[in-house]
DNA sequence: GCATATTAGTTGCACGAGCAACGAATTCTG
DNA sequence: CAGAATTCGTTGCTCGTGCAACTAATATGC
């Protein structure tokens, strides 16, 4: 487990990059170990893949969006959400409806059935965000949600990637 | 861009899920555009992917480690660190070296060349890491870096996924 | 000491997801 | 008003990645 003594190449005295205080490093193994708790949830109880359980999370909240809504504010590709939708839209939990006013785009929105799942879903995933920070004090969740949404504003603004141009 | 106001299902008056402030989802959100963003400069100016920069990085750091070490550390599966090493050693960024008092395992190191990319790589690195958080106050930074940490720790614990199991 | 269980790493398989090209609809421009 | 450019969404292609089964090596237990 530890590197021989007798080693040639030995690791520099003062590495460039500590990657236990590396932010991007740390962000994405944080937002994987959620991830992948909570998919616990969605996962194996309900049969939702990420983006499948994201437009459930997304049309439970506002209602009725277009997949670009939802691809946008998710930094999803759009093909990502296009054969999501579709799977959805095969197991009944998910309806399209045109838009008269813009034939390119659809309305999106939560069948009855679907929204039963999400209705199923929401306070356990609520619970689960409850367990997770609960090693913060109140105080400590206002702020640290307060720091994650400047950092995203400014990664936004620093990614040159048009999945994370437009805003939320 | 609005639902129509004829829409026959209206969004709840109180949503469950506010995805604005649901951590699981912003941290993903973030996660992705940041990694997004700083996948410009270890893709496409030395054609590494993800698995490939995170192993450059530790054994940057750490100058020997096994396959393991790497895939605990930085939660990813054994099987892309398995074709992520292989990748790297025949670009010849990486070698393998046997591990005689145990022959299960391999200690991994950086080449002459694998090495070169590491110094070029980790001052750009750390300068976009700057620039990211450049939008916080060294104070903030600080915080925020206890936060993650705290709620890794404490997500690592509810994560049932061997994955997440092992410490760092 | 030998059978069993565990661990490190590899590989076949399948699937999720990004890219790019496309069709259809709309908007911009001169 | 006509042609060019843009936008929404879909789909073929490719590839990265997780899962599970496997080999080889080591550790455990009777």
């Amino acid at each position: 487990m530890t590197p021989p003594s007798t080693a040639r190449h030995v690791a520099p005295a003062a590495p460039q990059i500590v990657l236990e205080q590396f932010l991007p490093y740390r962000l994405n193994v944080l937002a994987t170990v959620v991830s992948n708790a909570l998919a616990q949830i969605y996962a194996e109880r309900f049969d939702l893949t990420i983006p499948g359980w994201r437009i459930v999370a997304t049309l439970g909240q506002y209602g009725v969006r277009t997949a670009r809504d939802i691809a946008t504010h998710a930094v999803m590709h759009k093909s990502t959400v296009s054969r999501a939708v579709s799977a959805l839209e095969g197991r009944g939990l998910v309806v399209r409806r045109p838009n008269r006013d813009d034939r390119r785009e659809e309305w999106l929105e939560l069948t009855p059935e679907g929204r039963r799942i999400y209705d199923a879903l929401a306070p356990e995933a609520l619970a689960f965000e409850d367990g997770l920070v609960s090693v913060l004090s109140p105080a400590e969740q206002k702020a640290f949600l307060a720091l994650v949404h400047k950092l995203e504003g400014r990664a936004r603004a620093l990614a040159p990637n048009p999945l994370a141009e437009a805003a939320s």
